[in-house]
Parts: structure tokens; C-alpha cells; sequence
DNA sequence: AGCCAGGCTCTCG
DNA sequence: CGAGAGCATGGC
């Protein structure tokens, strides 16, 4: 018996959820999907799987989420509450934009594009582990093929969820990827180096050698990047995306990053490339929001090329 | 065909 | 130490 549970949202304004949904248009539907004003994805609360559907009640400057929960298990108070910190989490919902705007007005171009995308907040995944892993996946080579060899390894590794009108997957937990064998992991197209990465920091996890959700609270940004740094196969560009994506530290900015410093070349230096130093430098500006600049950049590039 | 793509490790000299 | 090779897949 499917049962369905309703929750309102109301995030901290601005924010504009169609806007800020778009970079899940091109999602797999079975993982995590936006399409006409749908969003969604499975989540795991206390290791049960629900079916998290959201959609917009609100408008940008007075928003509101409806949010529903589908499962054949029951939902406990408990349950609501982990999924509600999840879908915070996810679309970073007690963020609030207003000091990056107002700081961004000193800087003319960051200016435009904090109001053409007036409302956009950065997503942030569930758990810091996904974000890890999928920057280990991503190092290196070009990001659609990266997306499908992600999508190979949670439907191959991922929890199901098995509903009447469909079958979701959630991405593997840190249990699953530390018990995978290399060849599997290879299976779905990843390196022989990046398979043992992936299985390996799960591994630490597991033993306890690691703990990434608590790393997410620590206060010293570069800190967590030594820390990070330490482990075999991640280096300060995988720290800091992680951070940016897993971590809400949107003062993070990976800098080394080819994609981050190609828009930063096109809106602040005419398209010459710049080096990794020259783009911290630049990035000084943003302050405590490099990392969210840095989204905003790649977005705007993504949705209008003719911002300048 | 071959080169390169949101890096990183390992091996040489 | 610094430089250079090697790696996975797929688009150009």
C-alpha cells in the first residue's frame, strides 16, 4: 500500500526553484529528474528508501515547496525530519543570498549575473560521501562522460526502490562501494586507479579512519582540504569541489578547475586563458562566496551566452 | 585516427 | 625535488 506524505517548505527568499532545478533537466529519471516543474530523486532516511516529489507553491521572493514523500513502508515523525534536513540540504534552502548580492555589487559583471539569476542557490547532495565520489569520477575527463559512468555505478551499486509506476535508484552507500571488487567498479568505466580510489575511501569510511559528514562541520576551509588532501587520490582540486558541492562551503573554489577557469576567462579577461593562480586571484572579489561566484559563472555561461 | 577532456599518482633522473 | 607518462571513455 503506497503511502504518501505532504510537507511545506518555505526557504529562506530569494530563491527561484525552477531556476535553480534546471541543472537536473538533463538528470536520469530513475536517479534524480527535473522536468515541468517536477523534481525528483529517492532519498534514504534511517536506510529506508522514499521517493521525494517537489514542486514549486511559491514565487522568488515569497517561496514555498510541496513536498511528497512516496513509500510502501510507513513514515515515521523521525522519518519526516531526516527527509525534510535532506531536501534542505539538497537544494540548500536556509541559505541565504542577500549578503552575496550585496557584496557581489562591487563587481559589475558578478552584479549582472546575480540578477539575471536572481534566486539561484548552488544544490548541495545528500551526504558529503556522494559528492567525494563523484568528483573522484569526474577528475580528468569530460563531464557527460563522467555522468554516465555515474549513473553505471548507482544503478549498479544503488539502493532500489521499487514503485508501481516505476524503479528509482539511490546512490550507493560508503557499505556497498568499500565491498565492491575493482573489476566491478571498472565494469562501469571507471580507470583501474580511480576503481581502487572509490573502493578504498569507502573502505576508510566504513573502518572508521574517516568520517566525512563530521569533516563537513569543521570550521578551517583549509583544514578539510589537508585533510582531504591526505587521501590517496584525492588532491586540492577534488577537496575543494567536494566542499563547494557536499559541504555548503561555498567559499571553496576550485581553482584548477578547466571548466571554472574557461568562464572565468570569458567574463573577466576577453577569453584569454588564464592560469589557476590568476583565478584565485580574481576570485579574491567574491570574498566568502568563490565558490557560489564560481556557480553562478558556470550558469550563466550554461544559460545565456551573451551576459558581458 | 588521434587528441583531449572540471586530475592524480607513480616513476624517473 | 620537477618533469613526464599513463589512465578510462567518447566527442570532435
Amino acid at each position: 500500500m503506497l503511502t504518501t506524505t505532504k510537507m511545506a517548505f518555505k526557504p529562506i527568499p530569494p530563491f527561484d526553484f525552477e531556476l535553480s532545478a534546471t541543472i537536473f533537466s538533463d538528470g536520469d529519471s530513475q536517479i534524480r529528474k527535473y522536468e515541468k516543474g517536477r523534481f525528483w530523486q529517492v532519498i534514504s532516511v534511517h536506510s529506508k528508501l522514499l521517493l521525494a516529489i517537489v514542486t514549486s507553491t511559491g514565487t522568488v521572493n515569497d517561496p514555498e515547496l510541496l513536498v511528497k514523500l512516496e513509500s510502501y513502508e510507513k513514515t515515521s515523525r523521525s522519518d519526516k525530519e531526516r527527509a525534510e534536513e535532506i531536501i534542505y540540504t539538497l537544494f540548500n534552502l536556509d541559505f541565504d543570498l542577500k549578503p552575496f548580492y550585496e557584496q557581489s555589487k562591487t563587481d559589475s559583471v558578478m552584479a549582472q549575473l546575480t540578477r539575471k539569476l536572481r534566486g539561484l542557490k548552488s544544490p548541495t547532495t545528500p551526504t558529503v560521501f556522494e559528492a567525494l565520489i563523484d568528483s573522484i569520477v569526474e577528475q580528468q575527463i569530460s563531464l557527460n562522460i563522467a555522468n554516465k559512468m555515474e549513473e553505471r555505478l548507482i544503478k549498479t551499486f544503488g539502493g532500489v526502490l521499487s514503485l508501481d509506476k516505476g524503479v528509482y535508484y539511490a546512490f550507493p552507500t560508503p557499505q556497498k562501494l568499500a565491498s565492491a571488487s575493482v573489476h566491478k567498479l571498472r565494469s562501469c568505466g571507471l580507470s583501474q586507479r580511480k576503481a581502487e580510489y572509490i573502493r578504498d575511501v569507502s573502505k576508510m569510511i566504513i573502518d572508521g579512519k574517516l568520517n566525512l559528514e563530521k569533516l563537513k562541520d569543521h570550521e578551517d576551509a583549509n583544514d578539510i582540504i589537508t585533510e582531504l588532501d591526505r587521501i590517496r587520490g584525492i588532491g586540492t582540486w577534488t577537496a575543494e569541489l567536494t566542499m563547494v558541492r557536499g559541504m555548503q562551503k561555498l567559499e571553496a573554489f576550485p581553482a584548477d578547475d578547466l571548466g571554472l577557469r574557461r568562464v572565468i576567462a570569458r567574463y573577466y579577461s576577453n577569453d584569454r586563458e588564464i592560469s589557476s593562480e590568476e583565478a584565485r586571484r580574481i576570485a579574491e572579489r567574491w570574498g566568502k562566496w568563490k565558490g557560489l561566484a564560481g556557480f553562478y559563472l558556470i550558469m550563466a555561461a550554461a544559460t545565456d551566452a551573451h551576459i558581458r
